[in-house]
DNA sequence: AATTGTGAATTGATTCACAGCT
DNA sequence: AGCTGTGAATCAATTCACAATT
């Protein structure tokens, strides 16, 4: 079984179960159900069956599935075992923002440096260091960071995106309000905070 | 055609779409071809023809698409003819952060209030006003809100939540990293930063 | 007795292929 | 001649249903 034919929305909901399993464990619970995880996760139990069932029989029939196991086999699925280096580019309003909420430390995501055109300090509020553009190249090379949050404005965004793919950067995660081309061995996920709210709007009466 | 047959998927191209119409006519491109637009949003054109054929027949054969009134069009079909009313609750890094971000005003959206459990003043570098989050139900009933960012720990959403739907909220733009349970005439867009960052390792090498 | 794991069936979304306009 | 609009075909994801296991 290859990575490549697992659903994508497979492995967003990993995630979300390995979130809901965190709680069960600070609750002490140690053995959960599918139909229990999924009902906290917001899913069917047949598709959390079907979604860990791509990587091999992890329950225990009749019982359930251990909360700490599988914690940490989803753990490695993600390929979350060690702290993961990532870069932050655009050091504005949400830039600046995402750097003082060091929620990602937690998840096992460092932010390294952040670079920004003009920084206007050295250092960030939370003391990561801003660094101007023109060094980003040769700091993703030195480091091989191949994590990069883009919160750039739009019209510099695929520019600066060229760059850090053509350094190494082999996955992105793109507040920029606009659509990046990239090669197909980079994944970019993108968050558009007006698209997500123009989106709602459709559904309210 | 009534509106729930439509792929949530579609809806979601509609806005990306529009972008895309935008840009054009800031270079005054007055026709464009399902080709063309599909190209700059990212998408193949028999997708983009099936997506705008749920609204009716909106081009010209042989032609293209009049980029005036096709952004028009889904400007109505997205329900964002007039200025929309949203609320922000939990003023905390990333509500801050989010409420300085003006770009929603552009897109339509005007952040009236926000709501903090303790707030640190009164009203947010970009003046809107801070109310104790006490205030936060009468207020949506009052001025008949029917949009909030939430951006409260995840410890609290729920609870919060349970309270917005009950004042009439019908659309939540969630950054609390948790599942939240409404009741289905409610729609939910939920942005979890840790999931998309985890996600996104999932695919590095 | 309870609950997983998984082929088969179903439902949903995307892409194809081409008829129908301009 | 060119390009849209759309039913049919394909591809993908979800759900069902039940045998296998503890």
């Amino acid at each position: 079984m290859t990575r490549v034919d697992i659903p994508r929305k497979s492995i967003y909901r990993l995630s979300i179960y390995q979130r809901c399993l965190q709680r069960l464990k600070e609750n002490d619970v140690d053995t959960v159900s599918s139909e229990a995880l999924a009902k906290a996760a917001g899913v069917k139990s047949t598709q959390l069956r079907k979604d860990l069932g791509y990587f091999g029989p992890l329950g225990t029939r009749g019982l359930g599935y251990n909360v700490d196991s599988l914690s940490k086999t989803i753990h490695e699925v993600l390929g979350r075992t060690k702290l993961q280096p990532v870069i932050l580019v655009g050091v504005g309003n949400l830039g600046s923002a995402l750097l003082r909420y060091g929620g990602f430390r937690k998840e096992g995501f460092e932010v390294v440096s952040s670079f920004d055109l003009a920084p206007k300090s050295r250092t960030s509020a939370a003391g990561i260091p801003i660094k101007p553009m023109s060094q980003m190249v040769d700091y993703i090379r030195a480091n091989t960071v191949k994590m990069a949050i883009l919160t750039v404005p739009a019209n510099s965004a695929q520019g600066v995106v060229n760059d850090m793919v053509a350094a190494g950067i082999q996955a992105i995660l793109n507040f920029s309000p606009t659509v990046l081309d990239v090669p197909e061995n980079v994944v970019v996920n993108s968050v558009d905070l007006a698209v997500e709210l123009e989106n709602l709007s459709y559904f309210i009466r």
